[in-house]
DNA sequence: GCCAACGTTGGC
DNA sequence: GCCAACGTTGGC
């Protein structure tokens, strides 16, 4: 069992399109970096726990738990020219990209703010506080995710 | 394979 | 909107 942490911009798709949907399942798609990739496609595993970021908002930090119930599988937007995530170069019988399938399991109130976790001394190797940090798709260690649970007011779903 | 130019991310 | 950081592209 490995921990995760998913980035998203809630103007585009976040924790309240996830609790609209039937079951709060969605496919994480449309992701385009392949260190993220790689991880997608190699290392998210079905049953893995994963937090939720929001990021480019007005208050980015941690907004929900979600656990993963598909394993990485060749993401459908790559090859669909009517999807903004389209990408020519990936072909069904080679695709470049890849997605997974989420569900989301609790929500944070209140949510655990960036500058909350900053402030964190327990988290300075935590690898989404180091500068420049731009990987949407991020490994937590399975210390950080303890440390960060005794930090988050969860709310199950 | 190098590396400059360019595009994107994401906090502020 | 600004801008630092970093990934990707493409000429050579």
């Amino acid at each position: 069992m490995s921990y995760w942490l998913f980035k998203s911009e809630p103007r585009e798709f976040g924790l309240d399109h996830l609790l609209a949907l039937p079951g709060r399942v969605a496919r994480w798609d449309g992701v385009r970096n392949y260190e993220a990739r790689n991880l997608l496609r190699d290392h998210v595993q079905m049953g893995d726990s994963v937090f939720l970021y929001h990021s480019s908002c007005a208050q980015p930090g941690i907004v929900g738990l979600m656990e993963v119930v598909r394993a990485g599988y060749p993401d459908p937007t790559a090859f669909d020219p009517q999807s903004p995530y389209w990408d020519p170069r990936s072909l069904p019988s080679q695709p470049r990209w890849y997605a997974v399938d989420i569900r989301l399991t609790a929500r944070l109130n209140p949510v655990l703010t960036l500058s909350q976790l900053r402030q964190d001394p327990g988290l300075h190797e935590f690898r989404l506080l180091r500068r420049g940090n731009r990987l949407s798709i991020l490994p937590v260690t399975s210390p950080e995710w303890i440390h960060l649970l005794t930090r988050t007011h969860l709310h199950p779903l």
